[in-house]
DNA sequence: GTGTTATGTTCTCCTAAACACCAAACGAAG
DNA sequence: CTTCGTTTGGTGTTTAGGAGAACATAACAC
């Protein structure tokens, strides 16, 4: 009976395929570090809910791969015995990639959202989306040895203003870049060796600031973005990100504001993006261009009747936007950025009693609006999330990958 | 050394506390059943991925607990060996309440959204939240006897035609029926003695599309209905209910839709919901009222270009409503039920034009828009959903705890 | 009939997480 | 300075769930 020489189950040979369990406690643990770039380990024993051993064998396997190291605990002392302090190694990153209609910005992002390198290369005319994967692939070409040397890379996220599929990384439509139908994230991958993906900007800003901004410790969140190209939206609910059928959720740019109003680019009449844009202050105000500060300030400047009224047109239709969006979504934050956040700095109390006016009782008690938190590098950041993705999916996985 | 008399870890005294592991396995399974109401256990294994042993022993586990049963291979036949059907037990059920501003229908349902029994018990007037509780519980007293010898009732759900808390099951403000702050699903469990819950009402019919009727399969969905007291929408987004904050989300019926539009009853103007109205349609035809299907006779009936032109306009109205949905939520379906459905069945393509013109081209390319399937039993499945939620979270706990 | 395919069952192995105890580190009180 | 209580990490043990392989079984095709 016993001499029957069964053999012994092989050991799912891929050391790489552990227990789905331990995978998902690993990412948890990682998640949590990577999310507030320090956490003491009975922090997180605390948060994830394990048993203090359990977090322990996680975390040795952690600093094993050297995927996070652990150091003395300086925190502030209280009674009992101080618990070691945790955090992301430095040598894990992400290539962020964002190409806008007057430059192309690459960023080097360390595990805890840190922004460790920027470089904008600004192009003479709007760049094809082979001219910014060339663009993209050369900076990171320079720094290929400094890469390889210092830093263990995840991946690349490219964030675009536009329509994009996040499964397979294609943008469908970026209007202002003039791009269709265009397989970034594959050509940028072939390009660069590295894995990539691609996925809207303002999506992306929004998960940046969920994690590290304005939205940090909420669940349900909007953010709305003004710039040159536009408004665009990403919605966080129940703490992840819209993704809709396609990936192509959030674009409140286009809610409908107005009727009768000016045709949009986008076939229809009325849109937000049409009738609140910052080309019309600039007009009015004189100027031919320029960034968002100088905004701000030829705004504070001014004392033209017609600008003030323009600014509460603008503020009008933009509350009529978010109006929707509160009784839609029922969202903690809205985080308004670019010059949408200018618009609110100069009045802040008018769209806040618009809102609470026109949104319905339940959900407009509890919203409210912020500016966006993380300034100049809040692209990079979230760009970077979507190379650090796959990552923090199976951080062993990738961590054996990584260092074989 | 090992005389030392170590005790024995305690087996986690409560049976109900079982790995998360399993409990997670036995509710999936359990889920699938209710959703699919007949499944081989061939299509478990391959629907949960896991192995033929395991779902062996979670059925097996799952039988013991009388939650489900199996029947001999009934299907057509095909070339290998035929595997049994599962299928969920009959004696576990759900009660769903109901209230409308002219009665209060309460259902029995049972697990795979059979409705056994409903039962509209009509009102002279608009019930108060008092009055419908105890309309409801004189009912559910009256089943008391059959209920407690032939079934096993997991809970009761309530939904409501306005903003309800899902947390505590609190009715904030439901306008046609004049309810504000009515702590209806503890006032309803404590009349009972049964758990209760309480929602939306249409982000229930949501979620009983979503599971049996048009929107099987998908993963977003916009459910939209028309009804004597306005407008109500749920959203199903990447296969789960849209919540937000305070569960107050899907409120698309106040969709700004018109500029200079009447004033709605939530203090906003221009909401879809005071431009598009069967009232409206009911005095053109020189009806003081009457239900659906009576509606849609008349406006067949009719050819007043008045009401022709009524419709057309209303259809505009909604399309505008559903183009700023479809930019933003990238959904698969969009499910139009009450006057709505009948609106789009007059002049399905009016609407689906409009939709395709006005909405982005990437989500709008692979919208459809459909009627609602599941009839005058929507509410009531969608209610029960309510009822099961908390079974189908943790059937053996819960198994255990109704066979004690 | 035979061969093929697909299935449920039983058994063993592996791994992960919880638990109980021990040791260490710190604050507070004496 | 010593002692105590508190909070923490580490170690060994226990339990249990899931995977895989071999076997038995059941239908179809020929």
């Amino acid at each position: 009976m016993m001499s029957s020489p069964r053999q012994r189950a092989a050991p799912t040979a891929p050391p790489s395929e552990l227990d789905p369990s331990r995978r998902n406690n690993l990412a948890l643990i990682t998640s949590l570090v990577h999310h507030n770039r320090v956490l003491s380990r009975a922090h997180l024993t605390k948060r994830t809910g394990l048993n203090r051993s359990t977090v322990g064998t996680l975390i040795g396997q952690l600093v094993a791969l050297g995927l996070v190291y652990e150091t003395a605990p300086s925190g502030e002392a209280q009674v009992g015995r101080p618990s070691p302090e945790v955090r992301p190694s430095p040598s894990i990153a992400a290539l962020a990639v964002y190409p806008e209609i007057d430059a192309v910005t690459i960023g080097l992002v360390n595990l805890g959202g840190i922004v460790q390198k920027k470089i904008r290369f600004a192009t003479e005319r709007i760049p094809s989306a082979r001219e910014a994967v060339n663009i993209a692939a050369a900076v990171i070409e320079g720094m290929r040895t400094e890469l390889e040397h210092s830093y263990r890379i995840t991946g690349i996220g490219v964030a675009v203003p536009g329509l994009v599929n996040p499964d397979d990384g294609t943008v469908r439509h970026a209007p202002h870049l003039g791009w269709r139908d265009e397989p970034v994230a594959r050509m940028l991958s072939e390009a660069t060796g590295y894995a990539c993906q691609a996925a809207n900007d303002a999506s992306l800003a929004a998960e940046a600031e969920l994690i590290f901004g304005a939205g940090a410790g909420r669940d349900n969140l909007i953010y709305l973005n003004g710039g040159a190209s536009g408004v665009g939206g990403g919605i966080i609910s129940n703490g992840m990100l819209l993704r809709g059928a396609s990936g192509y959720a959030g674009e409140l740019g286009h809610t409908f504001v107005r009727t009768s109003g000016e045709q949009c680019h986008c076939g229809a009449t009325g849109c937000l993006e049409t009738e609140v844009s910052q080309g019309r202050l600039f007009e009015l105000l004189g100027l031919s261009g320029g960034d968002t500060p100088q905004l701000e300030q030829a705004l504070r400047a001014s004392s033209s009747p017609a600008v003030a009224e323009e600014i509460s047109r603008q503020l009008g239709y933009l509350a009529i936007a978010l109006r929707n969006a509160v009784n839609t979504f029922n969202p903690e934050v809205i985080i308004l950025d670019g010059f949408l956040g200018v618009l609110y700095a100069l009045k802040p109390s008018t769209l806040d009693d618009l809102l609470l006016s026109q949104a319905m009782d339940g959900p407009a008690a509890q919203v409210k609006v912020h500016p966006a938190a993380l300034g100049s590098n809040l692209m990079m950041i979230g760009a970077a999330e979507l190379g650090f993705a796959r990552f923090l999916a199976d951080p062993a996985g990738f961590g054996a990958a990584l260092t074989a």
